[in-house]
RNA sequence: GGAUGGGUGCCGGAGUGGUUAAUCGGAGCAGACUGUAAAUCUGCCGCUCGGAAGGGCUGCGGGGGUUCGAAUCCCUCCCCAUCCA
């Protein structure tokens, strides 16, 4: 059985059909993983998870192997027993804490220092080290270890980064011993055409399971990213499935497909649900506002979850109001859904032949955040947050 | 009746002569969140005109006074808490 089958491509796009076959199952594409760091799905339980349908999730390795650490959930029977979701896992490397704990960690050739962000300990992680990791948790999908630089790096920084991803996929593809393990090659490059073109070359030369996209959705405008991923599918092998990491809006998930993407994975839904934002067609809500305080209705009457089945917009603006921890599930239930639904209707649009009428219509009814707001706030949670 | 301590913006609570439309919490009103150090962060939060910059008005229990200037000092009245009769 092949890892990835491609089943159909759309006749007016690049948008794709197929599956990914895991030892532990299944995965039809496109597909959108809800992201497990910790090996949990923020306040859901996998049943919850099946029930929405969901058929892949993510975990990452960096944030298991400081705790419980890796090896202790090998010794507990492999990540899938540990959390008791049985579907199939797919593993970060840590390459995102490259980016994310920069502040924590230096970089060379041989691999990242990082200082534990939970205790001060120092730990050097390595291309192999982090395949030896992951095959220890045993997710069916690991990736490589990448070096993702911030978007705004430069021509220089990107090159760096770019060649030192290449250096070290060779060396988790040589780390690499258990079969059954898929490995996932990522193309980085920064922001630049001409260095996304020739990453995609260095990669896909490597006999990776699959091919991803780094590095993208890091506060450019989305035009930026959607062009970088226009830099970037036409070179990926049309018979390998591919992953545009760390990616979950609903519009960037729709434009992801229409570029020929096949697999997501954000931390969105549930970050975002967390803190009271309900994804609906219109765009995203935020049901602590004062005008759901008595809508006795359903907060989206065009949604079948099971939170949107069962309570009021006036229940869950209450939940939230009140710091009660049932609305933060309540509403992860609810976008993680809306995610899945999304899914499945592109997967339907594709089979249909009729992706491109989906996506206009949906684009064209989805209202997303104005980008000069997006950066400017993001910059003050960073400061915010750097300043502790 | 007496003693003491108090009365500050929606609430709690700083502030004891100018830099105070008034620190800081909470509540309230909006917004952000993209391979999770995120149940986090940001803005607004007396009234009013303005898109904004900025302007006007009112304001620290009530009234009166001192002062160039008062939430802050003085007088007086009202109210609250505790204690004593």
């Amino acid at each position: 059985m092949q890892n990835f089958e491609l089943w159909k491509t759309d006749v007016n796009s690049q948008a794709r059909l197929g599956v990914i076959n895991t030892t532990s199952g299944a995965v039809h594409t496109p597909v959108f993983c809800p992201v497990g760091s910790l090996a949990t799905v923020k306040t859901l339980t996998p049943d919850e998870l099946n029930d929405i349908g969901c058929e892949m999730i993510l975990a990452n390795n960096y944030h298991l192997y400081l705790r419980p650490t890796s090896q202790v959930v090998h010794e507990l029977g492999g990540l899938h027993n540990f959390m008791n979701w049985h579907k199939p896992i797919i593993t970060d490397s840590g390459g995102f804490q490259v980016f994310s704990l920069s502040h924590l960690r230096t970089i060379n050739d041989e691999g990242v220092n990082f200082k534990s962000h939970i205790d001060g300990s120092n730990h050097f992680f390595t291309p192999e080290k982090a395949i030896h990791m992951q095959e220890l948790l045993g997710s069916d999908i690991a990736m490589a270890f990448d070096h993702v630089p911030p978007s705004c790096a430069d021509r220089e920084l990107a090159t760096k980064s770019l060649e030192r991803t290449t250096l070290w996929a060779e060396r988790c593809l040589k780390a690499h011993t258990r079969k059954e393990q898929q490995v996932y090659g990522i193309v980085q490059g920064g922001m630049f055409s001409d260095l996304r073109r020739r990453a995609a070359q260095e990669i896909t030369a490597l006999s990776f399971d699959g091919f991803a996209v780094g590095g993208l959705s890091l506060g450019e405008p989305k035009e930026r990213m959607y062009g970088m991923l226009e830099e970037t599918t036409p070179f990926l092998p049309p018979d390998k499935a591919r992953y545009l990491m760390g990616v979950g809006a609903p519009e960037d998930i729709v434009a992801g497909v229409a570029r020929g993407i096949d697999v997501f994975d954000c931390v969105l839904p549930t970050r975002v649900a967390r803190n009271g934002a309900l994804f609906t067609d219109e765009g995203r809500k935020n049901i602590r506002r004062a005008q759901y305080i008595k809508m006795d209705d359903s907060f989206d009457p065009n949604c079948d979850c099971y939170t949107c089945r069962n309570f009021s917009a006036a229940y869950l603006n209450h939940l939230f109001r009140s710091d009660e921890l049932l609305g933060m599930r309540l509403a992860s239930i609810h976008n993680v859904a809306f995610l899945w639904r999304l899914i499945k209707n592109i997967r339907l649009a594709i089979t249909r032949d009729r992706f491109t009428i989906f996506a206009t219509d949906f684009l064209g009814r989805y209202q997303v955040t104005n980008e000069d707001k997006r950066l400017e706030q993001k910059e003050q949670w960073l400061k915010a947050n750097n300043r502790k």
